[in-house]
Order: structure tokens, then C-alpha cells, then sequence
DNA sequence: ACCTGAACACCGTTCAAGT
DNA sequence: ACCTGAACACCGTTCAAGT
């Protein structure tokens, strides 16, 4: 057939079957990916500046899921945690792209507005102007690590010896099982570092 | 030659040949560590459960030398200060270790003893049991996400427009920058988070 | 411009053969 | 027990050939 009279392909067909394929596969191949398209693995490189070009690909949507929303119209606090809630929940809803893309934060220039922004809050409610990136990399750095504690492999209660470690047992016994328990050191890290954060403010 | 008579591998070797592959590459192969030890691909299966063995060697030199630090003996804000910053400087002494192993937190049972202290120590300072294990896994997030912020590629100054975002390039300009940046993010995260933390303790 | 088919370099792994 | 050499399956990528 060589040339379709329609392209079979475009960059918007192939990160959707490439977050399908990581979402069902959690690995993403190019002979699987040509598979699932339909067609042969050269056919990519006609759109796709290769596997690192998908890639990017897919960390693109994942920025503009999360650069989209509107934080930034209230107080810092909400607009924190409003942030770092829907970051991570863009994670937590494809939970194969994290080894995938959590390896780096998400530096890309089209994401310097909401960084631009988010500075701008914290400045306007008082924090120093040196502080302010800190505490947006620190709250970013643990919604990444959060994220990947959210595909971990759970620390199984009936791996942890009764008599050996009685209080790990115990605190594990406490706790729900897999991934309300992500969630619940998730929330409890968010408040926790907000809190810190609140006292840089004047008193 | 066959088989040497004084045996030219062992996993100790190997894992160390590993290690400095990662240093000074940032990558780990089968052929090149096998080169790096004068020695055939092949060679290396007879100590080592393959590729994933090789990086699960790594692991386990990781875990112990920071399980090997004694920080539950003080009170737990100075303990859990301690280990968060060991945790830490593991991966910052080793760079290319972060995208290798960071990807999971470390479950290795071994380190169940060092869980089980870090609970003790909570609860012994008054926090509730369902409580102890959430805030050591968000503070364990915080510090892998840290991690990754560390080989990260630096938002560079001269990407970010002056005019479009001025907030955003304020905040760089007064921030030091590479390694210091991330440190600086990384010891507010940790003093905010434990500020936080002392908040859930009764009053 | 867009797809195929053939080809290449490279990687991880296995296994029989040799000492 | 421990290393080699040959082999295999698989992956990412290139490129000339065809429409």
C-alpha cells in the first residue's frame, strides 16, 4: 500500500495508544506500539522524533492536565494544595507513566507560567522572594516521590516478622492496605509541610 | 583458559565494577560492566541473578549503609532529621543510582529493623500508631522525590522570559544556583514537614 | 508526504563445552 | 565451580524503495 491516500498516523493517535499501552502494559515498546497502530515500527519515525520523542510526548500532556486548571485565583493554601492534589492525581490515573516521566520534574517552558504564578502568590502572601521557589520544589519533590510510592510495591504486613519488629507489625496492623494508605501519608505530608510553611510568614 | 584457578569474579566485585559504571556513566550494561571486569558477558550470570540482580546488589549497599547509621537513640526530631539526611546524601553521593533505584522506596526486609525503631521512636514521642508509619512514608516520599530533584536538569535562567514570566525569573535570580538550589529546597521541605508534624502531637 | 521491508547495532540471557 | 564462545530473541533506529 506504501502511501494511504489518508495518514494512518499523527502525533495525537500515537501518544493516545501510547498511554494505552502504558496503562495497560505499564511498559511502552515501539514494535508494540507499531503493533497496536496497526502498522510497522519505521512508520513512527515519519511523526515521532523516536522512543525519547513519545515520550516527551506523553509529558506534555501530562503538563498541560495539570498546568490547565486554575489554582492561582486564591490564597496560597488552597492554591497549594489544589496544585499539588491534582499533580499527583494525574499520576495516581495512570500509574504506568511514573517510572516513565516521574524520573524528572516537568521542566518544560511552557510550564514557566504556572510556575510563574504559583511564585506570585507566595510572594503576594508575604513569603520572601528567595523562598518562594523553595518551597514550590520541595512541595514538587514530594508530590514526585509521592507518586512513586503510589505504584510501589506494598510492604506486605505478613512479610514483617511479629516478634522481630512488633512495632512495625503493630503501626501496620493500623493502617489500611494499599492504596488508602499511599493517600493517607500523602494528605498527612501535604498538611504537615503547609503548616511549616506557614510559619516563614511574618507572625 | 576456562576456569581460573583463583575464581576472577565474586558479587562483591561486581557490585563495586557496578557502582563505578554508574558514577562515570550514569548507565549500566551487561557489556560494559563485563568489560570493565576483563571479563565475557556470560561470566557474569554465574554469580548474579542478571541484570535486575546486579541492580538489586546496589540496593541492598544502599540500604545498609544507611540503615547502619544509629538515629533512633534521640529524641525524634533530630532522629528522623538524621535519617532523612542520610537517606539523602546516599543518593547525592551516587547520582546515577537515583534514576536506577529510586523508582521504588526501599522494602527490603532487612530494613524492617529500621522501620520498626523509627515507629518506636514516634510513638514513644507521643504520636498516634495509625499516625507513625504515615508520617515516615511521606517523609520517605519527600526524600526520594528529593532524590530525583538532584540529577534533575536545572530550570536555567536564560530559558525563562524575563517579560512573560517576570515572577518567575524575580525568584531565580535570588537563588544560588545547581547543587546549593537543591539543597536549600530540600532542608526547608524537611523543616517544614517536621513542623508540621510536631502539630499532631497533643498539646 | 507517508508507509513498508530489509538491514544494522546493541542489549540481556542461555547453554553446551572446556578446565 | 567458573569462564568462554556461539547463539537467540528482542529492541530502537535508519534508509532506500514505492506510491
Amino acid at each position: 500500500m506504501a502511501r494511504p491516500r489518508t495518514p494512518l498516523l499523527d502525533r495525537t493517535r500515537i501518544a493516545a495508544a501510547a498511554l494505552r499501552l502504558v496503562d495497560d502494559h505499564g511498559t511502552l515498546t515501539i514494535p508494540a506500539l507499531a503493533a497496536a497502530l496497526g502498522v510497522r515500527p519505521s512508520a513512527l519515525y515519519h511523526h515521532v522524533d523516536g522512543r525519547a520523542g513519545i515520550i516527551a510526548l506523553l509529558r506534555e500532556d501530562l503538563c498541560t492536565s495539570i498546568a490547565e486548571g486554575d489554582y492561582w485565583d486564591q490564597p496560597w493554601e488552597p492554591a497549594l494544595t489544589a496544585w499539588a492534589h491534582s499533580y499527583r492525581d494525574a499520576f495516581a490515573a495512570h500509574p504506568g507513566l511514573v517510572s516513565l516521566l516521574a524520573t524528572a520534574p516537568l521542566t518544560e517552558p511552557f510550564l514557566h507560567v504556572m510556575y510563574d504564578r504559583a511564585v506570585a502568590v507566595l510572594r503576594d502572601a508575604g513569603f520572601a522572594e528567595k523562598a518562594t521557589l523553595s518551597v514550590i520544589t520541595a512541595l514538587e519533590s514530594f508530590v514526585l516521590g509521592s507518586a512513586l510510592d503510589l505504584v510501589a510495591p506494598s510492604v506486605m504486613i505478613d512479610l514483617v516478622d511479629q516478634t522481630a519488629t512488633p512495632h512495625l507489625a503493630g503501626a501496620l496492623a493500623a493502617l489500611p492496605s494499599r492504596p488508602a494508605r499511599a493517600d493517607q501519608a500523602f494528605e498527612l505530608g501535604l498538611r504537615a509541610q503547609l503548616a511549616g510553611y506557614r510559619t516563614l510568614l511574618a507572625p
